[in-house]
DNA sequence: TTTAATGCAAATACTTTGCAGGAAA
DNA sequence: TTTCCTGCAAAGTATTTGCATTAAA
């Protein structure tokens, strides 16, 4: 963990929900922080490696970054708005596992995202 | 409805599930189709605004589209030789659906993807 | 002729990478 | 020293736009 993952972080933890790269970026340049993008780039990918930071994306292709809430989760998210919730997964991991095993698969991973129009939208 | 649109939802047909502008438009050269991957772009935006095609990102951030309303399958992919099985996925529709209602979305679509090693890797 | 469609090339936006200088151990 | 961290600039990738050419009506 270095400096640039805390600051990182911290931007993360105020902003409280979703954000850019160059938002991040933006917004701990305006609170004095002295960082460059590569380094919001680098440190935002490294946190989505660990699985402390979870990356989706917008409509138009930008990727959006918020810290974690619990382990392993999937998303509902908005085709209109892009707002997102967490849903809970075990029917699909039992299902996952269940076709893995049938056709004979090891290491069994999966993806998935469930999409459509909110209720505010 | 023009040419290039024609031409992008017979392919789409042909491809029946998701597949990335790039995709289609190297598909449809492939079968000998005279068509700019501009064209390709112009028409799926066009289908989208229509209603007529499904727009979607990847995690990486491509777009990736499908024709609207479609009934599809889902893919058990091995990671190492890229063989793929058709699976079953009623119960994964069923979780998608549930857990859209549960939210208050509409016009609800998932994406699913299980993937692991084959028995002969 | 007037309008719409097409595709190349250039532009754009986000993201990643190469590399050299600097900090830390 | 040796290793890791930084950030500028350049490269890369997907997508969009400007514009001149061509097809259609």
């Amino acid at each position: 963990m270095n400096k640039s993952e805390i600051k990182v972080i911290s931007v993360l933890e105020r902003v409280g929900g979703f954000a850019s790269a160059q938002q991040l970026h933006q917004l701990l340049l305006r609170s004095g922080e002295s960082i460059g993008l590569t380094s919001v780039y680098r440190a935002l990918q490294s946190l989505v490696d660990d699985k402390i930071v979870d990356q989706l994306r917008k409509e138009d292709g930008e990727a959006i970054y918020r810290l974690c809430g619990e382990a392993h989760h999937h998303h509902l998210v908005c085709k209109s708005c892009g707002s997102t919730v967490e849903i809970e997964g075990s029917a699909l991991e039992k299902w996952a596992k269940a076709m893995a095993e049938e056709h004979g698969y090891r290491e069994v991973g999966h993806l998935a995202e469930v999409f459509g129009i909110c209720p505010s939208c």
